[in-house]
DNA sequence: AATTCTCGCAACCGCCTTTAT
DNA sequence: GATAAAGGCGGTTGCGAGAAT
């Protein structure tokens, strides 16, 4: 396979730049701009190709970029929304102001993914079902009970067919009220994490309701169903199938709870129902959730007083929490 | 002190999507 | 509608620096 056509029509330099090239790469987009990036190259006087000077502008040299160590906020809000996600970088690199898609992608496979993956507990990664989930209740089976690389946005489903992966946070402290250790959960082995999964995840999954008996229903276990559906165009959760009983309950839950019983383009993924209980912040869906972005149903984000993931608040056990994930992260600094 | 190993990061590659003709 | 060009994105690679031996 040959280069990119406006690569393979001069010689274009490749590897690293020189700061030479970078200024005039800088002065030549401050000039004139960006509009056909096949074009720079020539107006800056540089021999390289246009995607070689799109990427290191836009991940390198862009005045708006933040550098530096990712602080345990975005570290946290990373986890979360490839829970959410998977490998979309650039989506998530939307959610972190200055950070590009490559570093998130690099921080995410030198630091995160080396974490989870060699215990093999990647929550991140798993993709549960609700039959995954009924069987391994109902028959205290361990074998499959999730599977790793399962992505949704990794695999071939038809794009409206994806199944969102409806996965706990991989933060416990995140979604929970969970007093753990996150490095303990990640030593846990595979098997014992399938068998503790349950434990770990969903019973703390409670609704602060007058009539528990709908809250131990079978079905209320499953309160977040994994039937919704992921429209990558939209990056929206949609066709969410919840559990009207649940739903209902929803709806019951206080004054401040404005879950709409008809959640059926508006539905919360596992976190908007995990952290309405855990973070003790009411979630309020608006109506029309078209504009509501993954990060904004981030109750624990969004409780925050900034809108800058860095300028979010963390409930104090959850920034414990992430502050264990990034001690242990061999160069990542804590911020706090 | 020299060598090897490990790790993080910048950059490239190739594929897919979007836009223009 | 078909084709080509350009843009965008995710996966992968290679290099340099620091750590370990």
């Amino acid at each position: 396979m040959g280069h990119h056509s406006c690569c393979s029509k001069q010689k274009v330099k490749r590897g690293l730049w020189s700061p030479e090239e970078d200024e005039k790469l800088i002065n030549c987009i401050t000039t004139y701009g960006h509009g056909c990036w096949s074009s720079v190259p020539q107006l800056a006087g540089l021999q390289r190709c246009g995607k070689s000077c799109r990427l290191r502008w836009t991940n390198y040299l862009r005045p708006d970029l933040k550098r530096g160590s990712f602080s345990p906020q975005e570290a946290a809000l990373i986890i979360e929304l490839h829970s959410i996600l998977g490998n979309k970088w650039a989506q998530i690199a939307k959610h972190l102001p200055g950070r590009t898609d490559n570093e998130v992608k690099n921080f995410w496979n030198s630091s995160i993914k080396k974490k989870l993956i060699p215990h093999e507990v990647n929550p991140a990664f798993a993709s549960f079902s609700s039959d995954h989930i009924h069987n391994s209740r109902s028959h205290g089976s361990e074998e499959g009970f999730f599977t790793l690389n399962t992505n949704p946005n990794l695999g071939s489903q038809p794009q409206d067919q994806l199944d969102l992966p409806i996965v706990p946070s991989p933060m416990p402290s995140l979604g929970l009220d969970y007093h753990d250790d996150f490095n303990n959960i990640l030593k846990l082995e595979q098997t014992s994490y399938a068998s503790n999964f349950v434990d770990h995840f969903l019973p703390p999954f409670q609704l602060p309701s007058n009539n528990s008996s709908s809250c131990e229903s079978s079905s209320w276990s499953l309160g977040y169903q994994p039937h919704c559906q992921y429209d990558p165009n939209v990056q929206q959760l949609q066709n969410f199938s919840f559990n009207e009983a649940a739903a209902a309950q929803y709806n019951n839950i206080g004054n401040e709870l404005m879950v709409p019983i008809s959640m059926a383009s508006s539905a919360p993924a596992a976190y908007e129902i995990i952290d309405s209980n855990a973070c003790g912040m009411p979630i309020l869906y608006p109506s029309d959730t078209q504009e509501l972005d993954s990060l904004a149903k981030l109750s624990c984000f969004t409780s925050g007083h900034g809108s800058h993931p860095q300028d979010l608040q963390f409930p104090s056990n959850q920034l414990e929490c992430i502050k264990a994930i990034m001690s242990s992260l061999p160069s990542s600094s804590s911020s706090l």
